[in-house]
RNA sequence: GGCGCGGUACCCAAGUGGUAAGGGAGAGGUCUGCAAAACCUUUAUGCGUCGGUUCGAUUCCGACCCGCGCCUCCA
């Protein structure tokens, strides 16, 4: 089988194959880091992530670069006010963002800065005014030219052949040649943050870093380019129109996008009150594994509704899985084989991959493990399970993993980063009793653990009930839930 | 207006030209000192509405209704 993706310049699902050998070069456009990021934020990183993790799964080696817009009009404006320099401001809201995906499991790509490629972009834009394709306004910014550029429109299906030059020409852009033309070097207004340059002084457009950039570390032409669905038009049409015309090559093969969410079924939105960043969530007491899984349940391409019941769900889907591998992990089994269990693992991972390979059909490849989860607890159940089946089932288990990353349980730890960070801010207001619950199960060592329930367990084989009682009881307020079996003891953090 | 996407049970959500995955929630049951976990049974003659094609459509076609996205640097 082959993995199949939605290409958005062929608006179809295609076979994906990198340009060269099994190394995959992709490029991803990351935020703009004057806030805290959003959940729509990271629905579409996540998908990336998970696009990621499927292609090293499927034997691929990656090279993965993901840029971090520093400088555009909205942080300029921002650190203004708040009387700082622009890299004290995005210094802030980077770090908070490798936080956040760090805390959902993203793993980290290879990060490129705007700001550090100055000398570069300036360059890119000399060798397009060579050719006519880029010129020069009189306050010193330069502008691409459209009309050099036959294709334009391609990837966002456009058709500008029919537009009129002129007609409404905002005041801002009064000496642009052509109303479509876009920035690519903005000359600064007084009193504004620049950067001196061969070309002048400015910023770059926002476009321009991401057609350099990821020409630099990925070569003229790379396997894959992803973000939003929202950056179709006019960023990536703009990335692709710089950078084929200057080099004349086809610029990304393969154009990922993820679909927008909705919360509570309308666009999420400040005016609306459904605007939730990352911290949020967790500051009300979701833990971030919830959100992972919840973003990750609907595949990529479909809109997805977040609600707080659906995180709600997500979370008691998430404890499923972890029972199960505890539940694998510490029961007593008879020696031998299943050749049931065998072949459920077989078909279950292939399952996995086949729904994976199918354009990253998440919902399916969940379903499988669930299906592959309930039999084997049947199993269980039945004790038809012997000792050499758990290894099988937990190599799926671990596949699954691999891609969804929800079963290593660092929830406590992480929420309580954010609660230190909301203190450390100020906004202690915020912090719900919730959070404070959750970041109790944190606070006992897993020796300390081990220690009480051992207690407990001796408490209750003395048949001493009011004893192994207060014991549990104690467990279940720090957080700790403590399950008897027939096959022993064993305990979680809730 | 142009281009595009979607409407599936109480909720979330897959999917197929031949009769509806999975998760959550609810109900009943099994197990159990308590608790937890888990299993079993059960919950859409139905897949926005109306037509059409077909032996047969939720799946294809058309119309309509509703929701959503892009078309102004919002992921």
């Amino acid at each position: 089988m082959a993995f199949r993706l939605f290409n958005t310049m062929s608006s179809r699902v295609e076979e994906f194959r990198p340009l060269i050998g099994k190394e995959v070069r992709m490029y991803a456009c990351g935020p703009t880091v004057y806030d805290y990021g959003h959940i729509g934020n990271f629905r579409t990183f996540i998908a990336v992530d998970l696009l990621r993790r499927f292609l090293r799964q499927s034997g691929y080696k990656i090279r993965h670069v993901m840029n971090i817009t520093d400088v555009d009009d909205k942080i300029i404006r921002n650190a203004a006010r708040d009387g700082v320099s622009v890299q004290q401001y995005t210094a802030k809201y980077e770090k908070a963002f490798l936080e956040d995906a760090a805390m959902i499991d993203i793993e980290q790509p290879t990060l490129v800065r705007a700001t550090e490629h100055i000398p570069e972009m300036a360059e890119f834009v000399t060798r397009l005014v060579e050719r006519d394709i880029a010129y020069r306004t009189e306050d010193g910014s330069y502008y691409f030219r459209i009309a050099k550029f036959p294709q334009y429109g391609k990837l966002s299906k456009k058709d500008f052949s029919g537009m009129v030059d002129g007609a409404r020409v905002d005041v801002d852009e009064y000496e642009k040649d052509s109303a479509r033309d876009f920035a690519l070097w903005k000359a600064p207004k007084p009193g504004e943050a620049s950067w001196d340059s061969p070309i002048g002084p400015g910023r770059p457009g926002w476009h321009l870093e991401c057609s350099v950039m990821s020409m630099k570390e990925l070569g003229e032409s790379f396997d894959l380019h992803a973000g939003g669905e929202d950056l179709v038009f006019p960023h990536h049409e703009n990335e692709i129109a710089q950078s084929e015309s200057l080099t004349g090559k086809p610029f990304a093969h393969f154009w990922f996008h993820a679909r927008f969410l909705l919360v509570e079924g309308e666009k999420m939105s400040k005016s609306l009150g459904n605007f939730f960043t990352l911290r949020d969530l967790v500051l009300k007491g979701h833990k971030p594994s919830s959100l992972r899984y919840l973003l990750t349940s609907v595949p990529y391409r479909n809109q997805l509704n977040f609600t707080f019941d659906g995180l709600k769900q997500a979370a008691v889907s998430v404890e499923r899985l972890r029972n199960f591998r505890l539940r694998l992990a510490s029961g007593a089994f008879p020696a031998g084989t299943s050749s049931e269990m065998q072949s459920l693992a077989r078909e279950t991972a292939d399952r996995m991959r086949a729904a994976l390979e199918d354009d990253l059909n998440t919902a399916q490849a969940q379903a499988a493990i669930f299906e592959m989860i309930r039999r084997a607890n049947a199993a269980f159940d039945s004790g038809a399970i012997r000792k050499d089946d758990i290894p099988p089932l937990l190599a799926v288990l671990g596949k699954f993993d691999e891609i969804f990353a929800v079963l290593h349980d660092d929830d406590a730890p992480r929420m309580k980063q954010v609660l230190e960070w909301a203190k450390a801010e100020g906004r202690d207001k915020d912090v719900t009793e919730k959070l404070q619950e959750a970041v109790q199960s944190g606070q006992l060592s897993d020796a300390d653990i081990e220690k009480k329930v051992g207690e407990m367990e001796a408490a209750r084989r003395a048949r001493n009930f009011k004893v192994s009682d207060t014991l549990r009881t104690e467990l279940v307020t720090a957080g700790i839930v403590v399950e008897n079996t027939k096959d022993g003891v064993r305990w979680r953090r809730k």
